[in-house]
Order: C-alpha cells, then sequence, then structure tokens
DNA sequence: GGTCTTATGTTCGCTTTCTCACTCAGCCTT
DNA sequence: AAGGCTGAGTGAGAAAGCGAACATAAGACC
C-alpha cells in the first residue's frame, strides 16, 4: 500500500517508495544525528550542501512533521522558523478579506518555506501545509545569520529564489491568459513534481481554493481532464495516468516554471 | 515645463524637482566620483549603504540614459547587468507566445532589476524600461561577488526581494479576484510612487499590455475613472487627480504590496 | 448495517470580459 | 495647411466564468 508509514529515519534520498500519507499527530521527532544527516538530505536544498555545511546547520535542524493544513506562518506574523520540507508539500497562500484565497507558489522538498520572507518584518502571505509529511526547520534568526556570512548556503538559497520568482510569474500570467484547464493541469504537475506517487489526495474544493476558481468549475473542468484519459479521479483522490498529456494540456504554463527549477538542480548537480 | 532635460549631476535625492521626460539618446555619461557618490543615492537601496560600503562599489557603477523601450535583458539572456534606476521605471514582463505579455512587477528608484533573477543562469522574464530616466548599473558577475561575501548590501538586496516578492504575490492575486477597475488604479498608484510627477507618460494600449487587458477595456474603465474625477487624461497622458480616491478604488490590492516596500523603507531609515 | 458528513454533480441566469470590426480625433510631419 | 499616424471611443455578439441553489453518492463513524 502506498499508506506505509514510514519514519524518516528510514527514508533513503533515493528512494523511489511510495510514500504518502503520514498520521497527522503533531509531534516532533527528536534528531539524530547519525541518522538524520541522510534524513535532511531528503530536501535537496540541503543535499546540495556540502557535508561540512550540513554538519554546520546540524545541531540547529529539528525534524517535525507536518500534518495537513498546518499553519507555518501566517499573513502578517513573524516567521520564526523557516522550513525545509522532505516529502510534505507547503502552499502559500493569500487570503483576502472577504475570505477567497489564491496559491502564490508552491514548496516541496526541491525548496525552502519562508526563505523568500525573511528578510521581512512580517510575512506577506500564509503558508499552509497542503500534503503531510516531515520537514526540517531551521531558526529564522540563526539562518539569517548564517546567510549573513555569506558562503554556499546564501547562493543556494539566493538561486531558489530565483527558481521561486520564475513559478510565481507564471501564476501572475497564469491567472490572466489561461483557461482553467490549463491551471489545474499545471497545478496537478506542481504537485506531481513534489510527491512521490502519482496519487494525490486532494479535493475539488481544495483546488479550486488553490487555483482561485469557483468548485464548480473544477468539477467540470476535472471531469474533461478524465474524460481524456488525463487522470482519474474519487472523492478526494486524484490519480495522474498520462503526465506527457498534462504538460499538452498546461501548454507554456508549465514548462517555463519548470525550467526556472531546473537551472537550480543542474547548479546543484555541478556543485557535487 | 515637466521636460527639462537635466543631467543626473545636477539632481538630489530630496529634491521634488519635476523630471519626467528625458531625451532618448543612448549614450553614457562617465561617472564622476564627488558628483556620482550623490547621484547613486537617488537610488534608495544604495542610499540606505554607508558611505563606506557604497564607494566600495562605486569604482564599478556605470550611470546610463534608460529611454522608452530599451531592453535591459530578455526572457533566456544571462544577465550581464543589474541596474539600480534612479528617475527610471523599469517592468518586469512576460511575453506569451501568442505575443500577449504581462507585467510581472515593475521597478523604480526604491529598488532594483535584476537582483531576484540573478542567481539564475538565465532571466525567467524581461526587463523594459516604461518611463525613460537614469540608472546605475554594475556588472551582475561583480554584484555577485559583493554578495557572496555577505555584507550590508547582500541583506539589502535580500530585503528588497522580499518587497518584490510581496508585489508579485499581489498581482498574482489581483489577477484573479480583482476588477479591470482595480487593477488599473493600483497600476496608476504603482507608478505614481515610482514618480516624480503625477503626469504618467502612457498609452491605454500599453497600460492594457501590463495589465494583460484588452485596450478596450482600458478604454472603458479610464474613462469611468475620469468621470470620478480621479484622472485625467488625453492622447498619451495621465494625470492623477485623486491619489486618495484612487487608492479606495484599488482597495486592499494596493495597500497590501505598498506594506511590504514600507518595511524596506523603515528598516533603512533605522539604519541610519 | 444505518446514519451523517462531506465530496461531487448539475442546472440556470447573470456579469464580466473578450473578439472583431469599425469610426473619430489629436498631434506630428512634410 | 494637408495628410497620415497613432491613440481613443463604440457597439454587437460570443464565451468564460460566477453565484446560488439543489441533487446525489461515497465513505466515515457509530
Amino acid at each position: 500500500m502506498y499508506n506505509a508509514h514510514t519514519t524518516a529515519s528510514t527514508l533513503n534520498a533515493n528512494t523511489s517508495a511510495r510514500l504518502i500519507s503520514i498520521g497527522a499527530a503533531d509531534y516532533k521527532v527528536a534528531a539524530t544525528p547519525a541518522i538524520s544527516l541522510t534524513g535532511a538530505q531528503q530536501n535537496e536544498l540541503l543535499r546540495a550542501l556540502s557535508r561540512a555545511e550540513l554538519e554546520r546547520l546540524f545541531a540547529h535542524l529539528e525534524l517535525v512533521t507536518l500534518p495537513v493544513g498546518k499553519h507555518l506562518f501566517d499573513f502578517g506574523n513573524k516567521i520564526e522558523y523557516t522550513y525545509f520540507p522532505t516529502n510534505a508539500i507547503v502552499s502559500l497562500l493569500y487570503v483576502m478579506e472577504d475570505g477567497a484565497t489564491t496559491e502564490i507558489a508552491v514548496v516541496g522538498r526541491e525548496g525552502v518555506v519562508g526563505v523568500a520572507l525573511f528578510a521581512a518584518e512580517r510575512a506577506t502571505c500564509s503558508a499552509v501545509v497542503q500534503s503531510a509529511g516531515y520537514g526540517y526547520r531551521l531558526r529564522t534568526e540563526f539562518l539569517r545569520e548564517v546567510f549573513n556570512e555569506g558562503g554556499a548556503l546564501a547562493q543556494l538559497l539566493m538561486r531558489y529564489n530565483s527558481a521561486l520568482f520564475a513559478q510565481m510569474a507564471q501564476n501572475v500570467v497564469g491567472g490572466r491568459h489561461c483557461t482553467i484547464e490549463q491551471k489545474l493541469a499545471r497545478w496537478l504537475l506542481d504537485r506531481l513534481d513534489r510527491s512521490l506517487s502519482n496519487e494525490l489526495k486532494v479535493t475539488q474544493d481544495t483546488m479550486a481554493n488553490m487555483l482561485g476558481v469557483r468548485r464548480e468549475s473544477i468539477t467540470v473542468t476535472a471531469r474533461k481532464l478524465q474524460d481524456d484519459g488525463l487522470i482519474q479521479y474519487r472523492r478526494g483522490t486524484v490519480t495522474v495516468l498520462d503526465r506527457d498529456g498534462l504538460e499538452q494540456h498546461a501548454g507554456t504554463c508549465y514548462r517555463a516554471a519548470k525550467a526556472g527549477f531546473d537551472q537550480l538542480h543542474e547548479h546543484a548537480a555541478s556543485r557535487n
């Protein structure tokens, strides 16, 4: 089953094991040095660090569970912790006065939550866990110190910011020039890239909130994608059947943002 | 008249002189140390640096004219130079395959063009001068070196990135949840904040491209704003008459992004 | 196994915005 | 002063998406 309850310590960064849904109990697992160095490397930014650099962070890294719906911070808050997700997926959201929400960006194991913002006193959006999993966190205060020294981590964070920038840029463009079908296709692909399985645990209502459209529109659009054989869904679960087909439907929206992250990876790879 | 052709060396950061349109000749003015230190401080990021820090950059800073329509870089290019506008206004644009454009963000004397991207090998959007003026530029290569040493400039750039992030976040949200009237009001305010006058040299067609809507929609909407006494326009010129009224019309869209920049300023002020 | 919650399906009218195909008018050039 | 651009105004018809109200069914919980 895909629902295997696996503790982070047994995970390997290169595993292709399916690890999707994890119990949402909000406990913290004490970091165990020898094991967690590997665990932390499940996050691609941390993995890109040299062993020495990672060890420098290590005493301050804290493994935490990230249950669905948990707010890592909210609009206007100080950002106390900066999170490096491993198998969790986090949405950066903006909540409007009338309650309408929109996803600004999404962060998974390829990135970090809070850095684009950490120089600011107050968060300019909220961060909510979208897909349960684990992550490592650092006190923002500490990360800021490390950052201010310059060095590999600072460059890496800046580089990640560039990728995030590309993603957001596509969200701006897509919000104005794309059909709901394209937006949905792209959204599913963005999740898929950060997921270890092709099954996404998500309701139509949630997708509607993320895309800033009505739930009914998602019903109609999802149906169309299903009829085209691209996805298959039932109550709260979407299974992607044809990834390439989805990319076709998403059009430029997806590829442009992906290119931003691919640059990130190429660079990280060339450093090791 | 507002069209006074003033060289940067005579400008003072605190002047309220109206300096809008500048001849578009694409020559470079050689930087003259004693004068340009003051000139460079017209850019608020550079002004926030200590004298010693600014002097460090100084030998590498180059004063350039930025005529309307000039592309500082394009999607996919390497970013050779990073620009600190003084009285110029620069749009970060994304151009779609079908030729449709959308403004991702706007940068004026409060910021810098290219930093959010400079860690990336290739630009993920284009940068086009929207309102003519001057700016200082640095080789990205050099700025990266300075950045990698950490220190005040690195922090400042990171801080600016946060503000830019807030602006883009609002563009994502606004693209989905705001009426054209709100978008236009906000767009005008964003220009106004970066302009030394309340007269904006811009056509309806340009505004339509920036907002990602049809020109006809702008005609209708601008008319409405004019009827409400908020703005007044004629062929290629928009004059803002009632700033507060515009803010009213823009609603939350504007204020949230503004708050991001205000944080930036507060911090900069507290350092001096 | 039955209830109850919640996710999904469906409909209809309405608003906003878009597409397209024009006309009109200011301003610059010659 | 007369063209000739380019920017601005208009209107009809179509489409996408919204709002609200309601129907159905899947799975969770007793």
